[in-house]
DNA sequence: TTAACTGTATATTGCTATTATATACAGCTT
DNA sequence: AAGCTGTATATAATAGCAATATACAGTTAA
């Protein structure tokens, strides 16, 4: 398990802990019902508290990317992708109405708001 | 001048005078060079600190919507388009990072957000 | 069965940002 | 001069959050 912890990056330890995980599930490099490292043995090789892996996981467990079976350990839940991506499209939709009734009470152009959203991408990468 | 505490509202009474008097200005129901109630007297009147006026004045001030002179008083500036148009174009943009990220965790590619926000633009008309 | 592991629950500490404040100051008007 | 106006600085009080220790309870394997 790769995790990396920068005391700089202004980012709460939990959450740095939290991303990573969740990228490595999204991303495949975790799969399904594979076994996470414990609470206790993450926190001991980060050096942290174990409180903070276990939000970490408590976190990831509400997002649904994970499972957790008292005394045993926690797992990769099922990748619900059409779940995530349903919820997803339904935030999008939400931002792009608020965003068009914005842009109409300025005068914005569609051109306009197509190039901002380019433009947001590029700098993403 | 029209302006209520609510203490259980959650938001703090600095915003709730700053937002009051800012839709109070922006329906037009207060007027170019319409001179507002004095820090003092205001913050009298709601039985609270002056000091705390006197930020919900700055942040108008620092928005654009008022003028100050000093030791006379504080005044609704003229209703600058531009300003409202920054002002979203600011929220557009926050928006628009939020739907980035979304579309990130989800694979959702450029064209299909580009499509989204068009088929919202033309719903819209 | 006990030692060593797993996750859980509660209370507490420390820190930081924010809200709200008092007090002392300086300029305008009458 | 008295009584308004806004200003500046320092301070108190909260609230929220991050991270923690400690005590608990269930599972596994020697």
């Amino acid at each position: 398990m790769d995790i990396l912890i920068y005391n700089k990056s202004g980012a709460p330890i939990y959450e740095q802990i939290y991303s990573q995980i969740k990228s490595q599930i999204i991303s495949g490099a975790l799969k399904e019902n594979d076994m996470l490292p414990s609470i206790r043995g993450l926190a001991k090789d980060l050096r942290i508290s174990f409180i903070t892996t276990k939000r970490a996981y408590e976190e990831l467990e509400k997002e649904g990317f994970i499972y957790t079976i008292k005394a045993k350990g926690c797992y990769v839940a099922a990748k619900n992708v059409e779940l995530l991506r349903e919820e997803n499209l339904k935030k999008i939709e939400e931002h792009i109405e608020q965003i068009v009734q914005l842009a109409a009470s300025c005068n914005l152009s569609r051109e306009n708001i197509i190039e901002m959203v380019n433009f947001s991408l590029e700098e993403q990468g």
